[in-house]
Parts: structure tokens; sequence; C-alpha cells
DNA sequence: ATTTTATTTGCTTTTTTCGCGAAATGAATA
DNA sequence: TATTCATTTCGCGAAAAAAGCAAATAAAAT
């Protein structure tokens, strides 16, 4: 049974995991459909085995799943709704000086 | 303005300093509200010192505020939408042995 | 003015994490 | 079977973060 540690400890991993620009990046265009390896390691702007490294920080934290197709390996986002909270973080009335009125769920 | 770049910082930055099960749990406390430090303290079963360095990690990265009111600081979430995430983390659906079958956005 | 109560800050030691290049793996192709 | 392509693992030194405790602050009660 999930226990109220077990949870703290699940989640503290998965904030963990994207506590880190270059995989906030790589969640960014990950929300956005699977990407393999090699795109991401252009997103990220970084060498491959720092990119796989961040990869596999993630998928053990249970924020991204990994599929071997072809010669490349796919990752996808296990977790929509992390997307949807960096969206929420995204969002220009957490930047005042974007003057921007409209209101919405996030905060 | 900001910047692709900043927002991954500011978003990376919120991640990061809720990337932590003692902080994970003041998270959950204070999801259900304004709390002092000292509830926090008994929530969290750490050191005064201990908890307040935490609590400063959460406020430096935006996620918490404190507002000193008479003798004590009381702390609530600046980010209600972390609230949820968590929530949506805590979701039954990504604990199959629970075996709950009830659908939701959370995934 | 002194003491309490509530909380924060410094400081030191230990533990993690980052990013890299070189080497290893493993599937697919020649 | 040898080779190439895509990716992961390893070992490193540098940098960042966590733990733990003593000392510092600051408002309020005595």
């Amino acid at each position: 049974m999930a226990t109220r540690k077990s949870r703290d400890l699940v989640a503290a991993g998965v904030f963990k995991a994207l506590g880190h620009p270059a995989r906030v990046r790589m969640l960014r265009a990950l929300a956005g459909g699977e990407k393999c390896v090699c795109d991401l390691v252009e997103v990220a702007g970084l060498g491959w085995s720092t990119v796989s490294r961040h990869l596999s920080v993630m998928k053990a934290a249970g924020v991204v799943i990994d599929e071997k197709r072809g010669k490349q390996v796919i990752y996808r986002l296990a977790l929509p709704c992390a997307g949807r909270f960096l969206a929420c973080l995204d969002h220009p009335a957490r930047y005042p000086e974007m003057h921007v009125s409209e209101a919405c769920g996030c905060g």
C-alpha cells in the first residue's frame, strides 16, 4: 500500500528529476510529443552522455518512458500532468512585467 | 521579458525546491491552508533550523510566501497549482497495487 | 530592561549532482 | 562477420546541496 511516506518519496523523486534547467527543457519538448534522444540532444544543447544521464534520471523517477524503436530510442512523457504543471508555471500571470490580465486557474 | 531560458530556470527552481521529501510533506500541509513554522516543524518531524532552511529554499523559489503575524511567521502556498500537481502525483491511478479503476485527468 | 518564545542565519562536514570524453553495448546493415 | 549508428555506462574533477548544531534576531511578555 502506498503510505504517506512512500508517496512523499515518489513525489519528491519526480520533482527532483525535473529540478534542472536542461531537464525542464526536455520536459517542454516532450510535452509536444515523443522524441528520440538525438532530438533531445539538440534541444538540451549538451553532450550525448549528459543527456542520456538526464533521461535515465527522469525515467527512474517515472517522468518519462522509453521504447527502443528500430535503431533509436524514443522517449515520451509518462506524466502528462507534469507538462500541464509546467505550462502553469510558465503562465504569464507569473511574469507581471508582461502586463497580461487574463485570468486562469494557475497561481 | 521572460525568455525561454529564464522560464526554464524559474521552473527548474520550483521543481528543485520541491525535490525533497520533507518539502513535499510541507507542501502537502500547506495545500490544506496556511501554517506557522511551528506547525510545519511537527509535520516535518525535523528540527526548527532545518525546517526554517527548507522554507527559505521554497520561498526563494517562489513556492511559498511568508508573513509575520504577531509572534509567529505564517507560510502559505504561493503556487496553488503545485498543490494540484502533487494531488495528481498522489492519485491512486499511479499506484496500481491499490486496484482503483476510477479515471481522472492525471497520468 | 530582562527573559521567553519563535524563527533565522552561519559555519563545517558530507553527500549529490553536473558535464565531459572515452569506452562499452547492441541492433541493423553491408 | 565486420562495421556503423544510436545510445548508455564509467570515471573523473568541479560545483552545488544537505545535515546538524551553535549563535543571532526580533517581537512580546514579565
